[in-house]
Order: structure tokens, then C-alpha cells, then sequence
DNA sequence: AGCACGCCGACT
DNA sequence: GTCGGCGTGCTC
């Protein structure tokens, strides 16, 4: 018997099968790890076929050295995703594998945890008989009993029940009336046992949403798109969807933003289906990360809640695949191989048969054009659970606070709204899209902004260690006495961050309690948990922060959401912008009135008639779809593009900038004169728009391609020029979550 | 990715 | 004459 295996080496030159012997009595499948030999040292690879007959040089041809796991790590429909991917993103197939498995369980860098296990091995109809005949023994009677159930216990159990148990439990082993064993400790992450709350009734739009995404479990079609407005009740839907699904013995995945942003989401899904449940995230150690991944392999876990990389879980028989907040960047890997967690959604629903559920407030301009077009089954619920009244939105138009002689950062309306809600003992969310104290420093001699010396990024003061600190690499420096331009010392924090702020907040507002969550309040590992639970402890009367606290976040003693400076996102140069703003406002805005009382929302910008801006006062999601949907084709924008372009990084900008400009000169020399070139609609070289970042200067080449099946042949080709040798770092990135 | 084999400059 | 530069090529 021969494998044909991918060693795991990413290298386009060894990105093809190599063929070994299966030694006798090795009992290997396609998707098992081992361990060959190639060349003249060990590598892991991917067994992906088996074979009776080798065609290459028999006398050449080496043995599998050895199994690294008992099982498969690789189902067979992800390995046929890994090629797809491979495909897609023209990537060895070795690294499209890697997805597929924790990163921690190449080059055994992590060992399988064993943990001493009890077992009785007396038959059942005589334990009783056994613990009679062990009248002298309180201790062996108990554990006989506690044993009784004929299940393994961890000893680390028993050692809690019975003192010193280990004695009773030598002698009963002894005499061959229970087993010491160890067994494979798979330990899940804590999050606090919660009692199943008894099912809350379903609204009928829930009702509705259940009645045809239930039938589709038996014969999927198409993805489903569900648009709920904030607060109609959709993790009710899921929970519904997944527990369906478990009844006919599948599983399900459920993929939200960022695991530490939904809390929620979490003890939600715990207390409904306890350790059946799996989480997957980046703040997980690589121990429990493993031990999750292992459950999840082995049948234990069958339903996962992740985030982006857990589209990849091991999930046998997977009935569902729900995507939360569908518009989320964070569904872009932004590493290589770059891909769409909900394309892989997709894909993976398609070929395993699972049920596809793409859900938001505030779908992307892309799914919902899917939807539009009939390629996704749109699925609407436009009111909110009990009938709860969406909160009422007032939009205070800055400019003329100004006028009216109010230079501070909260206007008058938000003021009083702010006093009111503090006054009836009720709480408030305020959301500023900025850390820090103030948005950057400037001169007001020479007019200098001071930028990162290692990125080209203004710098942000931080107010409590008085320092500047760089968003973009970490950085940190003391916060300079005069003017590094100039010298003046007339220097000082320009625009308003959570910092300022709070600050502000605890001015007006003292004894009402301020929580602040943004990165640097929520560095620890459980610090999101525990501002999350005091401000729902009421421990607070407002809750400020940046766009952590815009999502998912279920709080009903909030009234009042204040949007302190809307347009802040929109000025972005991306052409995203606008459909971000609206997002993260809609969202936002959607944190008041959760509860019985009804909510309020007060947005302050100086730009109140943008259509980005009044479409979410008005939480109208169709109207600004439809003027942003039109724009995007008049300006030739994704989904009717595609962004493209390759990214240069070297110590010398010149150095980029002419590795870049040779890259176009290239595109241009091997193109220009052929049909496909009329799938570039443009191509530029040029700094990025941020051309330094952690001391690597950054160029780029900018491209917008036509969506066309031909325009993968130059895909395909710009990946290989990607990968050539140059005096910079070359990536190729395919409309990328960033373009800066 | 490694590592070997292979063809041209400055050293004991 | 040899030691060593890293350019091409192979790994079942």
C-alpha cells in the first residue's frame, strides 16, 4: 500500500504529492498526519490518497516514519475545501492544510494532557453486594457508590468528595475492583455554569424566519441572508436553528466578529446547550485552544461558536453554518492565504449539505445585492422582539452648536438627554470611534502634527501616564514639553478620544459611575467579561467606549446611545467608508431601549445630510442601500470590481517605490497589448496612504479589476509575480479589508 | 523550506 | 593550488 502526501512545506516547489510505503500493520487514512522522511530529514506532512500502486521508482520510494495522531486530522469534505482555496487563492496546498488544523499541533510543539482516571469494574447487579462487604471501610463504601454510575471519573473528582481517596482506591484496585486509567484530558474554558432559562416565546416574524430555514435542513439550497433589525431577536433563531439541527444528529458552527465582543452570544448558547458546545478564539491558550479543537474533532463538541478561523472546525455531519453580523471585517483573513470566511460558508454549506445563515442589522452591500439578485433567500424581520419600538433618533447638527456658542464636545440636546436618564436612575452607552485622549498633537506655531517615528501615523496623547502612543505598532514615548519642529512649547491634543472623554464625563456628571472599554481597558484576558458584567450590575450609569461596545451587547436598563462624533469614520479614505459609518451607527444606536423602556439615541455630526448619516438616523437600511448600491456602480466600485493590489514593504521607500513601479511596468509589458488588459480598469503605482508602518516604508500598486471569469488568469499570474524575488516584501491582496 | 552540487575570486 | 561565494535543482 502507498500514500500520496503533501509535506508540509510551504513552497510552491514541493506543492505536489510525494509517494511512500505504508509499512505493514500501520493503519493510516486520507487526512492522518505522519511523519516521513524527505531528504535527509524528518518533515510532517498530510496523507491525501492511498494507493495499491506506486508510479514512481519503486527502489526510490521511502516509508511513512510514523502516525502523529490515531485519527485523521483532516475530514475529507476539508480537504477538498484546502483545494479549493488552493485554487482560489493560488497558494501551495500545504498551506490551505494548515487552516484546517490549530496552528499549535505542527512540529509537536504541544503534548496531548492526560489526567488519572476511576473506573468500578464490579457488574452492576453486585456493587451493592460489594459495598455491604465493605462495612469497615466508610471511605470504600462511598467511593463504591460514588463509582456506582459505572462511568471513568477524573481522580481530581473523587479527591474533592473523599479525603486522601487515593488509599481506598489503591485497596479496590488491589483487589481488581476498579481501574485506574489516564485518559486524554480535554479540558473546555470556563464561562460559568448558567441555568437553562425556559424557552421565551416566539415572535411571529421568528416564527416565520424558523419556518423556512428548519426545512432546509433537510435539502439546502441556496444561502439564506437574514436582515433583523437590532433587537428582533435573532441568536433566538439561531438557538432554535442549532437545536434542530442536533435533534437530526448534526452539528453546527456559529461564527461571530470577535468572540471577545459577544460575551453574550456565548453564555447564551452555554446555557442552552452546555458542554455540547465548543468555543474557538484567538485570546485562548494554545492548550485550551487544542483541547477545544480535539473535542470538537472527536464528536464531543458538536457545536461551535468562533471566530473567523472556526469555519475550519472539524464538525462532522454539519447541519448549520450561521455567520453573526455578516458584515463584519473581520470575516477577511487578512494573513496569507487571504480568504472570506463567508465565502468558505458558503462553500462548506454547498458541499456538506449545512444549512448557510449570513445574518445582520446592517447586511454588506455585497450580500445584499446577492440577495437582490435571487443568489441568496432573503429572509426579513423588521420589528423588534415584544414589539419594542426601535429607539426614537435625534441628529444634532454640530455646526450649529458651534454657532450657538457651545464648544464642547457634548451639545446641548445630548446634555439634558444625558441628565434626565442619569436623574430617572436609568443607564446610558456613549460611543466616541476613538482611543486615547485626543485624535492627535499639534503645534499651533508651525502647525507640525507629531507623527510615529516608525509608522506615518499621528500619535495619540493618553491622558492617565501622559504619553503619545502609535495605534498602529504600539509604540510609546513621553509626551514632549515643546514643539519637536519647532520648539514652541505652544503644543497641545487636538480632537477628542474615550480618554478625553471620560474625563469629561466624570466632570459633569460625578456619582453617576463611568465604565470605559476600549484596548487598553480591556487588555486582560477576561476584562471584557468583567466591564461587560459590572455595567450590567448597574455599577455604572454609563458606559463608554469605542466601537466594542457598538455590537451585539444586550443591556435592558439602557435608554439612552449617544453617538458623540458620527462622521469620525466617515472621512476615511476607503470606499467603504460611508458603508461603515452606517453600520457602526445603525448598530449603536440599536444598544437603547432593549428593555422595557423604550431607548433614545442622539447623534452628533457635522455632516447630518449624509445620506450614510440620515439613512441610520432614519434606521432605514434599504434606503441607503439603494444610494450606496447606485454609487458604487457609478463609480465602479466592489461588488461590480475588484481591489487589487500589491503591497511593497522595505526599509527605504525609494526602495518600495521602485519595486512597485517595476511591478506595473511588468503588468503593463506582459498585458498592455493583450485582450485581458481591458479587465484593468486602472493601474497605478504609489506610496500607500500610510506609507510607513513599524519602520517599513509602504508601497503599492492599486488596481481595479473587472469581475470576469478571465480576470483569474491574471490573478494567477499576479500571485506568481508576488512570489518573485525582490529588494521588498511583495504581497498580493485581493480586495482587502484595508486598503491603507 | 533546506541542502547539495557546481562553477569562478582571494588566500595559506 | 585550495577555501568559499551563493546560483540552480532536487527532495518520493
Amino acid at each position: 500500500m502507498y500514500a500520496e502526501i503533501i509535506v508540509d512545506i510551504a513552497s510552491e516547489q514541493v506543492d505536489r504529492v510525494f509517494t511512500y510505503r505504508v509499512p505493514q500493520g500501520m493503519e493510516l487514512a486520507p487526512g492522518t498526519r505522519v511523519q516521513v522522511p524527505f531528504g535527509p530529514r524528518m518533515k510532517e506532512g498530510f496523507v491525501i490518497r492511498l494507493k495499491e500502486r506506486a508510479d514512481f521508482d519503486e527502489s526510490r520510494i521511502k516509508n511513512v516514519a510514523a502516525r502523529l495522531e490515531a485519527y485523521p486530522a483532516l475530514l475529507p469534505p476539508l480537504m477538498a475545501l484546502a483545494e479549493e482555496i488552493r485554487q482560489k487563492a493560488h497558494c501551495p496546498l500545504c498551506e490551505a492544510l494548515r487552516l484546517m488544523i490549530p496552528a499549535e499541533m505542527r512540529g509537536g510543539r504541544i503534548k496531548v494532557k492526560t489526567e488519572p482516571y476511576a473506573r468500578l469494574l464490579i457488574p452492576p447487579d453486585r456493587i451493592d453486594e460489594a459495598i455491604q462487604a465493605q462495612k469497615r471501610s466508610k471511605k470504600r463504601q462511598l467511593l463504591i457508590t460514588l463509582l456506582s454510575d459505572g462511568q471513568a471519573h477524573p481522580l481530581e473528582e473523587l479527591r474533592g468528595m473523599i479525603r486522601d481517596v487515593r488509599e481506598p482506591l489503591n485497596y479496590l484496585v488491589e483487589k481488581e475492583m476498579a481501574e485506574v486509567f489516564d485518559k486524554e484530558a480535554l479540558r473546555s474554558p470556563y464561562y460559568g455554569r448558567v441555568d437553562a432559562p425556559p424557552d421565551p416565546a416566539l415572535t411571529d416574524e421568528q416564527r416565520e424566519a424558523l419556518s423556512e430555514l428548519i426545512p432546509a435542513l433537510q435539502r439546502p439550497e441556496k444561502p439564506f441572508l437574514l436582515h433583523g433589525v437590532t433587537g428582533s431577536g435573532k441568536t433566538e433563531v439561531y438557538i432554535r436553528l442549532v437545536r434542530e439541527a442536533l435533534k437530526m444528529g448534526k452539528g453546527a458552527i456559529i461564527l461571530v466578529p470577535e468572540i471577545v465582543l459577544t460575551p453574550q452570544m456565548i453564555t447564551w448558547f452555554h446555557s442552552r446547550f452546555g458542554n455540547a458546545m465548543a468555543v474557538l478564539h484567538s485570546r485562548l491558550s494554545a492548550g485550551e485552544r487544542f483541547d477545544e479543537w480535539r473535542r470538537i474533532r472527536l464528536g464531543d463538541a458538536r457545536i461551535v461558536i468562533g471566530a473567523r478561523s472556526a469555519v475550519f472546525a472539524p464538525v462532522e455531519n454539519l447541519g448549520a453554518i450561521i455567520v453573526d453580523e455578516e458584515h463584519e471585517q473581520t470575516y477577511l483573513s487578512d494573513r496569507f492565504p487571504q480568504y472570506d470566511a463567508r465565502e468558505i460558508a458558503a462553500s462548506r454549506g454547498k458541499r456538506e449539505g449545512a444549512v448557510v445563515l449570513l445574518s445582520s442589522a446592517t447586511p454588506s452591500v455585497y450580500s445584499y445585492a446577492m440577495a437582490r439578485r435571487g443568489d441568496y433567500m432573503l429572509i426579513e424581520m423588521p420589528h423588534r422582539v415584544l414589539n419594542r419600538p426601535l429607539p426614537r433618533v435625534h441628529v444634532v447638527d454640530m455646526r450649529e452648536e458651534l454657532r450657538l456658542g457651545n464648544h464642547g464636545m457634548f451639545s446641548n440636546l445630548l446634555q439634558q438627554k444625558l441628565d434626565d436618564c442619569i436623574a430617572r436612575g436609568q443607564q446610558a452607552m456613549l460611543f466616541i470611534n476613538r482611543r486615547g485622549y485626543a485624535s492627535s498633537v499639534n503645534c499651533r506655531k508651525c502647525g507640525e502634527t507629531i507623527k510615529c517615528s516608525r509608522c506615518d501615523v499621528s500619535l495619540t496623547y493618553h491622558s492617565f501616564d501622559h504619553t503619545l502612543r502609535c495605534h498602529y505598532c504600539g509604540g510609546i514615548q513621553p509626551m514632549p514639553k515643546t514643539c519637536p519642529a519647532c520648539g514652541s512649547p505652544y503644543i497641545r491634543p487636538m480632537g477628542i478620544g474615550t480618554q478625553k472623554v471620560e474625563e469629561e464625563l466624570n466632570k459633569r456628571f460625578p456619582g453617576a459611575g463611568v465604565i470605559r472599554m476600549d484596548m487598553d481597558t480591556t487588555a486582560g484576558k477576561n476584562a471584557h467579561f468583567e466591564l461587560v458584567d459590572r455595567f450590567r450590575a448597574g455599577q455604572a450609569q454609563i458606559l463608554l467606549g469605542t466601537q466594542m461596545i457598538a455590537k451585539g451587547l444586550d443591556f435592558p436598563q439602557v435608554t439612552l446611545v449617544g453617538a458623540v462624533m458620527a462622521d469620525m469614520t466617515l472621512n476615511f479614505p476607503d470606499y467603504r467608508a460611508a458603508e461603515r459609518t452606517f453600520q457602526l451607527l445603525v448598530q449603536v444606536a440599536g444598544r437603547a431601549g432593549r428593555g422595557e423602556k423604550p431607548g433614545e439615541v442622539v447623534i452628533q455630526t457635522y455632516q447630518p445630510d449624509h445620506y450614510a448619516i440620515a439613512g441610520a438616523a432614519a434606521q432605514d437600511y434599504r434606503a441607503f442601500f439603494t444610494r450606496e448600491f447606485d454609487r458604487r456602480k457609478a463609480d465602479l466600485y466592489p461588488p461590480f470590481t475588484m481591489m487589487a493590489r500589491f503591497l511593497c514593504e522595505a526599509r527605504e521607500l525609494s526602495v518600495a517605490l521602485s519595486v512597485a513601479e517595476s511591478i506595473k511596468n511588468q503588468v503593463l509589458k506582459e498585458f498592455g497589448d493583450t485582450a485581458l488588459f481591458r479587465r484593468i480598469f486602472f493601474i497605478r503605482a504609489d506610496e500607500a496612504p500610510i506609507n510607513r508602518i513599524q519602520d517599513r516604508a509602504r508601497a503599492h500598486v492599486l488596481m481595479k479589476l473587472l469581475n470576469h471569469p478571465d480576470t483569474d488568469v491574471l490573478l494567477a499570474r499576479f500571485q506568481e509575480l508576488a512570489g518573485g524575488e525582490y529588494p521588498a516584501r511583495v504581497q498580493l491582496e485581493i480586495n482587502p479589508a484595508s486598503l491603507a
